[in-house]
DNA sequence: TAGTAACCGAGACGGTACGTCCCGTCTTTCC
DNA sequence: GGAAAGACGGGACGTACCGTCTCGGTTACTA
């Protein structure tokens, strides 16, 4: 979760720190977050929720920022691309997925709020990066891979373009899922994830 | 700014409101983001930079998140739409401005952060969407009648259609956009507006 | 309270005003005493509750300390000392005039404070000496001359250890009720007021 | 100081509180008095002078009432009433320590201050009654019962009456002492005192 | 089976910022 | 041309959290 010393070497001296907490800490996050919102949960409100003491979170995490990286995380575990058979299908598929997480009320109120933060931290961008990101971004290239063997998008050889062509891609696709549902505040819903599609489904059948 | 009740009469008894501590306060709040970004940023640090007590202050906004709104906003006002001769040229140039606008320190940190505050708050959205999205969204308008004019993209005679494709228009470029600069945190540099560019123009051309 | 466009002779030009809004901004500072007390009485709301604007208020009077006191002043001139036929009768009904002036809630809250506060502002001392305490003190000396007169207590000679003397007895009597009432919060009713004679008058009789 | 609930129960869970702010603030209280007087004197300037946080002056007095009573009462403490062998010498010396103490810059701007307030707050009152006025009391009972051995002043079978007696002598002599140091703003010398005692120890030989 | 080291809860600590109230002063406009 | 209305710079309020620091006590490995 947090830091892992020695992964090996789980014996170290001292009482053990309690995974039990570190679960009721995190849930209790996530429903802080659902009643609270970002800007009014509090450190000492979560602790008291898990029925833990905040020596005990901050033992785990340094801030507020990082507790709730983790906690909105796992969220993101569920993401997953069924092989619906066509590219379409499939960037449809993946943008109402993304979409559902996105109008969960702990990571609609979260999710902006920690990449703010992240402007002005490099460690927290890079926690985002590999706790939330990276795992979005992992369908685009499972997407990407599927279609090129239909024989639907062409392949690239070289690695470079390719991975500046998925990156193109992840950031048109979740960019245009985040703005429509948090800045337009409009729902993404099968019509509009349609349309989406159709959009851009040509252009990636042409490019790179 | 604010509120003003009714136009016309603008004659309210008692010493009327000092327009130089607004503007005090806005240029006081966009330098304070630039130094302390947004989460550092106080109410207090900002009226003693604009030289002017906290409650000037919260007679003309109500909190942090409005103030920064309005602070940010005019920073959009630059945005503009010069005829380059082609919807390709136009996209990218649109996207180069947009993202020079979001690279500015004091939009980069604050600009997420009102949107996350604003998944709660309803009014903040429309202050948003009113003080800053709609001066974006004008820019999609103008291109795509422009582009209508050249004959690069169809007419479309249904109103409603042709306002949700607008939509999802702005949701695309801006939100892909957006999210290069702010969540990949990687540069929107002339290169990247050109394979964007070319990735949904197509799509532009042969869609409603 | 303040306008009185009652009577159908509105009086609308002229000059007056002026003079009804001492008596009003004194009989709301005596309102506001009661209901608030002194250390939750405002100027503002003074100025509000006489239908005054704060400027007024302070045009003639230095702040919160000088207003109450002569807010309270007036309470005082009410005092009287009618012959009771002898010095305990005398003594006795001095003491509850006191009382009843005492016992009323804008001066119980009022006295105390404005006093507390003249142990560091000499201007203000004087204010309430000659305001207030003097008004008092003229009782003492009434009393003592028709004692004098009655034969129950001796002439003193010397102008010097006479004043003195009053001065004393002053003190005695003052103090005396203002403890019972203020501090001990115990009720001056007629028992006590004729036991405290009772300690005192031989006293009286009996020294200078 | 404040609430022990249980005395023999110590061991409350958590950090205990520290004796030694405790002392540091009333410190700094009966300092800032003496600098800047009652009306002058903040909460927040205390908790600097005692270089403690203001939570933590806030966690022990609900404000700068309670606080200046605390800190004003230890001086109380110092009150004694050595057997001078005589009613009179007895009394004439504990006008005089009582006098010293009123004199004292820190008593002399609070005490009035804080029995100003008390009369509209109950608790206060009974604060001030149990931390002040009954460490005073106590010396009539002791003078008294001194003069009743040595036969100046006759028995009281009953204790009502008795009690009464009592309060009725402490209201007069605190009374005046503090009247005239406050009130008058006049010294009280051992000249005064004498005059005083030459007042009331008749009365006080012949009644009850 | 005794030590010991790190854990645990509770809660006080020095701080910072909050948003509000009131101060006493200063425009501005109206009557 | 005096006074209402009300904005102004300023200071203190009492509160909420921050992240740290004792406390007394518990847990589990190690000697």
């Amino acid at each position: 979760m947090c830091s892992e010393p020695s992964p090996g070497r789980t014996a170290r001296p001292g009482r053990p720190r309690s995974a039990e907490a570190d679960a009721a800490i995190l849930l209790a996050t996530r429903q802080a977050l659902v009643e609270l919102g970002w800007s009014k949960l509090t450190m000492g409100d979560v602790a008291t929720r898990a029925g833990v003491a905040k020596t005990t979170l901050y033992r785990r995490w340094a801030g507020k920022n990082e507790l709730v990286v983790d906690a909105v995380a796992v969220l993101f575990d569920e993401l997953e691309l069924p092989d619906l058979g066509s590219l379409a299908a499939d960037v449809e598929g993946v943008v109402l997925q993304f979409a559902s997480i996105l109008q969960r009320p702990e990571t609609k109120t979260a999710l902006m709020a920690v990449v703010a933060e992240s402007t002005r931290d490099d460690a927290l961008r890079g926690r985002i990066r590999s706790a939330i990101v990276d795992r979005q971004k992992r369908l685009v290239l499972i997407g990407r891979e599927r279609a090129q063997v239909r024989g639907e998008i062409p392949y690239e050889a070289d690695a470079a373009l390719s991975a500046r062509h998925a990156d193109l891609i992840f950031d048109v696709v979740a960019g245009a899922v985040v703005h429509r549902a948090l800045v337009s505040a409009e729902p993404v819903d099968r019509e509009w994830a349609r349309d989406f599609t159709a959009l851009i489904c040509t252009g990636l059948q042409t490019t790179t």
